[in-house]
DNA sequence: AGCATTGTTTCACA
DNA sequence: TTGTGAAACAATGC
């Protein structure tokens, strides 16, 4: 599930353990916690308390109190912030940390590629997507040979748009996802990041990016909620790309 | 059985 | 050096 909306709806759910005192931390698990060995973000963690919650992108982090280290969080492709709920059954919660009084927070995730770390490194992602300013877009997005669907994947450009994000964005620019990056108008690149802007937003309002009026189509036969054509099905920049040939067209 | 998957990193190559 | 594309990673669901 986890695109920008679903990392800014995780990110609310770790700002409700802000200001609990960390009581014990599971960090058992060696791939999602590397390069961390058992133990080492325990040590660094319990005895405090998250003072304030922070995303960009696709990625979170946690300040903590007394010059305490940063928490970094990613959810990977499949994971999601658990506050106060019971364990996961299946040893999904691959991340937790206790807290004073018996409440929780678990990095809940079946695949498993999700990441805690202790000082994330932030230093190879782009402005976040929600944020970017027009010129910043222009900039980023609107150059380089790769497809137009490609860049906006690139997390070093502008972080946070996910697969599905991509493709809900490009249909409602009526922007092909084969367009070269760099071969954009001025005026296409406005429109694009005014359209991402608008996805984003209405994607985070209700509940995440499923929720688009794109995706629901975006399968195997389905058809083009404007215009009713077939929609093209295609791999482009390594992910499975749907569109609209009649409306996404050059 | 085989393939696809909403993410990221690494590596080979032009 | 820079950019690009494929593969690997882990695990589940169809």
């Amino acid at each position: 599930m986890p695109e920008l909306p679903e990392a800014e709806r995780a990110r609310r759910q770790i700002d409700r353990v802000v200001g609990r005192e960390i009581v014990a931390v599971d960090d058992r698990d060696t791939y999602v916690c590397r390069p961390h060995a058992p133990g080492e973000i325990a040590s660094a963690l319990v005895g405090r308390r998250l003072t304030s919650a922070h995303r960009r992108g696709k990625f979170l982090w946690a300040e903590t109190d007394d010059g305490g280290p940063d928490l970094g969080l990613h959810l990977g492709m499949a994971g999601r912030i658990a506050v106060d709920e019971p364990p996961a059954p299946n040893a999904w919660d691959r991340f937790v940390l206790e807290f004073a009084g018996g409440g929780r927070m678990a990095l809940r995730d079946k695949r498993r590629l999700g990441r805690a770390v202790i000082e994330p490194d932030l230093s190879h992602l782009g402005p976040d997507a929600a944020e970017v300013g027009r010129e910043a877009f222009r900039a980023r997005v609107g150059r380089g040979t790769v497809a137009l669907k490609a860049k906006l994947l690139d997390q070093g450009a502008i972080a946070g748009v996910g697969n599905l994000l991509a493709d809900e964005t490009l249909w409602r620019a009526r922007l092909s996802p084969r367009r070269i990056a760099g071969e954009l108008s001025v005026e296409e690149l406005d429109h694009l990041r005014r359209q991402l802007r608008a996805a984003t937003r209405d994607a985070i309002r209700q509940g995440g990016v499923h929720t688009g009026r794109f995706i629901p189509h975006r399968v195997r036969g389905g058809s083009c909620p404007r215009c009713g054509t077939p929609l093209e099905r295609d791999t482009i920049g390594g992910r499975t790309t749907y569109w609209c040939p009649r409306e996404q067209v050059g």
